[in-house]
DNA sequence: AGCGGTTACGAAAGACGTAAGGATG
DNA sequence: CATCCTTACGTCTTTCGTAACCGCT
């Protein structure tokens, strides 16, 4: 049996596996051979006692033991990487390593993506892998550092922050209506609607400034999961829409959508923010995220939380 | 620059150099040559680019980044050694590695030490450290898994549980008052006080068993820091004591002690278990664990927490 | 056939122990 | 001068890449 193999790099290698899918795949990332590979997977193997990768020939899938045992090599390796940064924070501007961010559809192109690449420029040595999906993820599985979420993940073993709520309107093309305003909110139920299909069905509450609450029945006449396409519907006058005012803020001020109850509010949805417990003090993944939640003060119509 | 180097054993003989503050001596622990020992130290420090230990010719020292990285090191190494056993639990008993605990004076030798020692016999393979002390003790400086306190650890990274409340009461020996009871706190102001130092003052409160409480002043003929040269005293009539029921349970069945006011009691004490959040899932730790408090619960006078 | 994983073998790399050097109380 | 850490050197273990082998699609 092998005894001066580092075990720090077994996991590393099994980790890349797990996630290629493929020992030769894996061996490339890393630089070994494919022999290399398949022998560090096969030693960690024994020295664990247990499989962790079932090989059917051209198919390779994490055993319930791999699934467990990747999750710990995140962990460890995420350990072991905050204790090598720890003592470099000294010289700022030296940071490097890895970052993988998953990161919401909408958010990510209009303006989280900005960020992330003047983050990247600055610290050149850091390699950025940058995901935009407005699903829930496998977080572990995929071994991401941070999510960003439109609601709250579900994982319990994450750690979860909530950094901004979103705030939501009423909204149409000014074409739509003649008037351009309505006065109560159950008028909408007249209009046709432009309805986002992951975040409501088609009944809606709204809350007024006051705080009374108004349900209101919405016909929908187009329905789309694509924010974007919800937003070319709602500007060429199919419908109203509810839409997150930092999303439609500039469309406000050139007048192609009004607010059409401008008393009344959709619900707020949260915005989370979720790390794995893993690298806890990893400084790059603090700093990254400090970046991004910068990006997100700059956003009009979104509310920043802590500080 | 090595390479190949285990980075985990790296860590593992830097803390073992850490806390036995020898190199040579820690290498004779390992098994290794002393000049190993140096440069598997050497070589952590150059990979951390810190000096972790400072040699000063006969004297070894922690420099500050020493600290947080033992901290860091036994994370690390707990990590991978909880990721080894989960798979090996499947066979029961097999439990192996080492246990080090701490755990208070009198507990430990009048109950919790008979429970060590059974669960070393019940599991061979596990070497238990097991230390008597009731000092606050520097947790991560000695590497310890598992320490059992009255009171609260102050250090905030720890996981702490309250396992257990004492009771306790005030007594006395039945040849220091003719009547062998009195009727009111107050009245023990006329009588001299077997004091126990860590616990509390000169001043102590009551509570009855319907609440009210009261402020008694003492005047104390005999102070110690040892509870079982109070408990000799008091049993010798030197004064009445305020005593853990359970360390006096036998004596108030044999009539060496009385209970002095049946329907006051001193302020109860919380006993807790720290465990550092390294080794978080050990197998052995948690058995172990829970042995103790198998013990415990044996133990009349205390009243356990948590099922 | 072609792709991917496992096993065999030679070569190179690196770590270990021994031993010498140096500093301190 | 005894102790303890560091550095140098030769040996030996171990790992790596190449390459052959095998099993599927």
């Amino acid at each position: 049996m092998s005894k001066r193999l580092d075990r720090l790099a077994l996991l590393e290698t099994f980790a890349r596996i797990a996630r290629r899918g493929s020992i030769s795949a894996a061996a490339r990332d890393l630089g070994l051979s494919q022999a290399s590979a398949s022998r560090q997977l096969a030693e960690l193997e024994t020295r664990l006692g247990v499989q962790l990768i079932r090989r059917s020939t051209h198919e390779l899938s994490l055993t319930s033991e791999g699934h467990q045992c990747l999750a710990d090599a995140d962990a460890i390796r995420g350990a072991w990487d905050a204790l090598e940064e720890r003592f470099r924070e000294d010289q700022p501007g030296a940071l490097r390593g890895a970052i993988r961010a998953v990161v919401p559809v909408a958010l990510g192109q209009l303006h989280l993506t900005a960020a992330a690449v003047d983050f990247q420029r600055r610290h050149p040595e850091v390699s950025v892998t940058w995901t935009l999906d407005d699903e829930e993820i496998r977080f572990t599985e995929i071994g991401c550092d941070i999510w960003i979420k439109i609601g709250r993940p579900k994982d319990e073993r994450l750690i979860v922050r909530s950094i901004a709520t979103i705030e939501r309107m009423v909204v149409a093309s000014p074409t739509l209506l003649a008037s351009g305003r309505i006065g109560r909110p159950q008028q909408l139920a007249s209009i046709p609607c432009v309805a986002l299909a992951p975040f409501e069905g088609h009944r809606m509450t709204l809350t007024s400034k006051r705080g009374a609450k108004a349900m209101v029945a919405a016909t929908a006449s187009f329905v789309t999961d694509n924010i974007f396409a919800a937003h070319q519907a709602a500007v060429q006058g199919i419908g109203f829409a509810v839409m997150p005012r930092w999303f439609i803020a500039e469309d406000l001020q050139h007048g192609r959508l009004v607010d059409l109850l401008p008393t009344w509010r959709a619900p707020k949805l949260t915005l989370s923010a979720a790390l794995s417990p893993a690298g806890r003090r990893s400084k790059r993944r603090q700093l990254f995220l400090a970046h991004l939640l910068d990006a997100l003060r700059q956003v009009d119509g979104m509310d920043p939380q802590h500080k």
